[in-house]
Parts: C-alpha cells; sequence; structure tokens
DNA sequence: AATGAATGAGGATTCATTCAT
DNA sequence: CATGAATGAATCCTCATTCAT
C-alpha cells in the first residue's frame, strides 16, 4: 500500500513533469492527481525537485537497460548501432522527464543534473565506440578516430532529442533516421 | 528616448532569459538592470511573454541574415554545407535565448512558440535542401531524397545546440563538428 | 514498560523544550528521540501542550522540593535567606522549562501557566516572608513591612533567571549573587 | 504616504509581536490589521523576522534615550540611581518586544538578538558604574567594588522585567520598586 | 512618459493530530 | 498497545500586473 503511494506519485509525476516542467508543476498537482493529500507527498519525499530527481533516475536507468538488451540481440556492428540510434530514440520520446533533465538550461544549477549528464554523455559515447572499435577491426567500418567519432555521432543523435510536437504533421521521423543511418554509413558524396 | 529605453530591456531581458530561462526571470530584475521602472517595462511591453517572444524573433533574425550573408561568400556545395553548419553553430551558441525557445519544453503551451519552431524548421530544411539540390545537379553529391536528406541533416544539427556547459572538460566541440562533416561527406563505411 | 514509556516521553521533551521552546519542538522530534511511533505520542499524552504542562509540573515540583531541604539544613534566617537564594538559582539553570514557562510572553494564554505563575509567585514570597519575619523576631532583620520587602527581594531574583548564555564570557554570575546578598543586607549607602 | 505604511506596519506589528511572540505572529495578521495587502508587506520588509529586528532595534532607541533624558534632570546620585531604575521599569512595559527579545529562548539563534543583548547589558551596567561611581567619590555611597555591584544590580533589575500580567491582583509593582530601593541603599540587617 | 506602491493569487513546505491496521 | 500513513490547515514568501500620481 505504501509501496503504492510512492509509485503512483512517481507515475504521476512523471506524467506532469513531462507536461509541464520541473516549475510548471505543483505539488498540489501532483497530489489531486494521486488521489492523496498534499502532504503525503511531503511523507514520501523530501521535496519537489527530490520527486524529479527520482522520476529522471528511473528514466535514466530504464533507458540503459533497453539499450543492454537491444545490443545483445544483434551480432553485426551496423546492426548494433542501427538498434542502438533506434531503441535509443524510441525510448527517448517515451522517457521525457529524462529528456528534458538532460536538456533544460535553468536546470543547470542542480547538481545532481549536471552529474546526470556527464554521466550519460560518457556512457553513450563509450558505448558507440565499443562498437566503432569492433567494426574497424572485423573489418565493417573505415575510421581513423573512433572516438571522436563516437562523439560526433553522439552529438547528432541528440538532435533526435528534439520535441517534435508537430512531427506527424511536418515529416516522419523514423523515415528520417533511415536517412541519417544512411548517409552515417554512406556518406554523401558521390564516390 | 522612447525606441532607446524599448531596446535597453530588450537587451538586458536577452542577457537573462538567456541565463535563467523565461520563468526563473523576473521583471523585477529586468526592470532593475534597465535602470528603470518596473511599470515603464509594462508601457513598452503588455507582459513578460511579450518581451521573451520579441527577444526570441530578434534572435531569430539575426541568424537567418548571417546564414544568408555566409551562404554568399562560398561557391561550391561542400563549402556551402560547412558554411552554413559552422555558422549555425556559432551563432546559436549566443543567441540562447532563440536555441531555448526551440527546447523547452513548457513553452510548447505558447502559441508563437509554436509557431516560430515551425518556421524555423521549414526554413532550415528548405535552405539545406537548395544546397543539396544544386550539389547533386553539379555532381558533387549523390542523394536519392533530397528532401529526407535534408531532414536528416538538420535534425543531427541540432544536437549540436545541447547546452555543453561541461564541453571545455570533456571534449572539443568544433573539432567534432569537423568530424560530423567528415562523415556526413564520406560516411563511415568501407568503400 | 508503559510507565516507562510515558517517562521516556517526558524526558526527551523536557530536553527538547528547553533547548527549542514549546513552538520550535516538533512531536516527530519527541517520537525519534524516545524511539517510539508518532501515534504513541498520542496515546499517552492528548495534546504536545498537556507535555509541555506535565514537564512544567513535574520540573516545578521539583525545585520546591530542593529548597524546602535546603531551609531545613540551616539554622540562622540569614543563613536561611543565602541558602533559598542560591539554591533557587542553580536548579533554575538546569528546570530550564520551569523557567521558560514562567517567562515566555506567547504562553501567558495558556490558562495553566497563568495558573502556575500565580502559585509559583505566591509560593516564593511566603517562603521569603516566613524568613523575614522569623529573622525580625530573632532581631537579626529590621524590617518594616516583610510582605512588601519579600516580594521585592523575589522580584529582584527574578533578574537572575534571565537566560544568560554569554555569562562566562561577560561576568561570574555567582559572584554577582554574593555582591547581591551583600546589598540585600547591608546596602549601599554610607552609614 | 509611504513612510506612512511603513510605520502602520511596524506599529501593528509592534503590537501583535508583543502580545502573540515573534512566531505566533502571522505575516496575515499583520497585513490584515495595517489594512494592506499581504505582498505589500513584503515590499517594505525582507521578512517576518526583519521586521521584528527593526520593532526591537525602534524600542531599544526610545529606552535608552529616555533614560539619558531622566539622568540629567536628577542632580543627586541616589536620585539618579533611582529616576534610572524607575524609568527603565516603566519603559519596559510598554517596549514588550524590546523585553521578549531579550528574554525568549528560542530567539537565542537569531544572531542580532545575541548582539542586542550584549550590548544592552554593557550599557546598563556601565551607566549604573557610573552613577555609582560617582556616589562613591561624593561620599554618598560605601561601596568596593562598583564594577561587581553594578552587575548585582542590574541582574535584580531583570527581575522586574518579568510580565506581570496579574500584577494588579496581587501586588502593587510600584510599591516594591520602592522598597527594593530601600534595601538597596540601606539592607535589611539590623544596624 | 515614467514611476513604484499596492496587490492577491498562487506555491512550497511544515506539522499537530487522526485513524485504520 | 503501537504504529506510521494520511491529512489539510496554516504559514511564509514570490511575482506578474495594475494604477494613481
Amino acid at each position: 500500500m505504501a509501496i503504492d503511494k510512492r509509485e503512483t506519485i512517481l507515475k504521476v509525476s512523471q506524467n506532469l513533469f513531462s507536461r509541464f516542467g520541473l516549475v510548471k508543476t505543483t505539488v498540489d498537482e501532483i497530489a489531486k492527481l494521486a488521489r492523496i493529500g498534499k502532504g503525503t507527498v511531503y511523507h514520501y519525499f523530501k521535496s519537489k525537485e527530490d520527486i524529479f530527481a527520482e522520476v529522471v533516475e528511473k528514466e535514466s536507468r530504464l533507458l540503459k537497460q533497453k539499450i543492454r538488451e537491444v545490443l545483445q540481440t544483434e551480432t553485426s556492428c551496423r546492426g548494433k548501432l542501427t538498434a542502438f540510434v533506434k531503441t535509443r530514440f524510441r525510448y527517448l520520446k517515451e522517457l521525457t522527464n529524462y529528456y528534458s533533465a538532460l536538456t533544460d538550461e535553468y536546470l543547470e544549477h542542480y547538481g545532481f543534473i549536471e552529474e546526470a549528464r556527464r554521466k550519460y554523455l560518457d556512457d553513450e559515447i563509450q558505448t558507440v565506440k565499443t562498437i566503432l572499435n569492433k567494426g574497424v577491426r572485423s573489418g565493417e567500418f573505415d575510421i581513423d578516430d573512433t572516438q571522436l567519432t563516437a562523439q560526433a555521432i553522439v552529438f547528432a543523435l541528440k538532435g533526435m532529442e528534439y520535441p517534435w510536437t508537430f512531427e506527424s504533421t511536418i515529416m516522419d521521423i523514423e523515415r528520417s533516421i533511415n536517412q541519417l543511418l544512411n548517409i552515417l554509413f554512406k556518406g554523401i558524396e558521390k564516390r
């Protein structure tokens, strides 16, 4: 029961934060949506920021795990890279708090966000670099500096995190991702 | 005099918004920094959001103009694309409000932001597509679907907009951009 | 067991009240320090005020008893008066709740405090008056109106109750008490 | 007008603080009593504690000035001492915040109160000591250690600060003060 | 045109008390 | 007996906006 309520708070908070952000989400709303008293929220969490931190942390764990799973199902390096990019993209669309925590400027002042960002970035670059290295060794890829290339790829992927609220009306993001991967592998220059 | 004051408000607001965001910037601060009375701010602008909208609009115009200028100095399509990417990146680092307006989730509810985003995106894609088309015609590029490719490139570029506060300690962004352009042109697959 | 817990609550409350006062002491703290559930506190006491009332009452009883004891060990009236003053002072330094209950202004609204004050005062004045009367009869003292004098002395003694947090750095209170007693007996006028 | 309002806030706050203390006085009450909006209170003062500090400071100044005035009207040292004691007492009855700021235990944590206490005490002792020294030189008084005696007297006077809410029903404080002064000058021992 | 005083609607947080288990 | 989950009233403070001067 108790855990139930804690979980409920996290769930509605996740929802609210993802829609309105940290500042514009009020504890009142959280309590109301969770159908509990405002005080109860403070029974389970020390502050609104604390809830946010936990929501972000949870989403982060989920994303990492998904990526780890998916990487194991692919054998070729090209397959791995493709899987990584697509999984990452698909999940980030849902894990909006994690996304916004990594993005919002005014959150820079919260220490835990800074920390999360750094770890997240290192993590992703490392993952990509590992794939690239393996690809180079197996002869699939032709890359001079895998570290730098991994960085560049991860940066480019961040473009996918953009909150594409009007995506459907303008374009099909999935197709764009495929195209991006194509470019990534082949380049656009005439050979 | 009147125009002077209006301009001052915009300038200090730009500064404050870029540092603290829309929500955390108070009208009091704006007035104090502009060395005018708080009421005066409301003489020139209907609301805080209005100031924000205008700041963003102004930065947007500036960016577009810069890109237009720079594109004319380049002749090759590869040069044009490179120039576009680099200019865009350099300016976005300064035009932080424009950037954050395009990014912050809780701003989605403001109509003018929605509008700005759409326009901005169309614009950039169009610009890139034009370059790509020219490149294909001139034989520089080898691209099936320039619309889709332009979209993919613009998406990838958004990754550069990430607020890299710890950039210096982790990596040199400029080098990453060069690498990204390399990938863009050549791909990573062994030929 | 039950009495044990009740006693524990009283003890930790005495400690907390003396350090933070009635308002700034929370029931949570009391429960935590007593290593019991918050609800349990309400098994033994109707409210926080109730705990406070009992703590004060207990300290009051302790002080009275101490004074009674000490008065019996002295024979001369001057000795009795000296003993009374010194004992009273020494114990009040420890019985801080009793002290603060008698002092804090915002407590005036609690009926039981009003009552305690009145009783306490009457009591002390009566005690001193008894000593003075005895002294007058025995020829030790030369006093017109022992009632009025007793009142004046008790008032003066209240000055000693002041929370001298910085006492050590400024002066030695004990020495001041001696001096006060000297004045009390001899006066400061040239004879 | 502006000063008017600031003054009004201070006045009603003085009243409320003196009746309910710092903790139990709410900003809402202050605003309501001053017939202004709650926000206005914060226009003039940074916080509730700030108002309190200023109220106390104001009362302190008033007391000191009154005492200075009264000391000049008396010529004999006995007269001066009597005047000092009586004035101090009469004014403290009104300056209840000053009084409670000097007394309340839970206020010890506020730095400015600590400071005020120390200054206040030094001040009073110095004032009394000056009178005593003059009295000794003129042959009016017979005192060994005027510093110690001054301390003892000031301590005793603190007893007068007690919140004698039920004074009238029990005794006439003024008469007690006279008696205390009598004791101070003559002592109670048979000569 | 310019001001800053005035406001009140929120919003985060605390805490004494209740109550189901 | 014992608990701690649950509550909501109370409280301090912020800030965009209005308005009289």
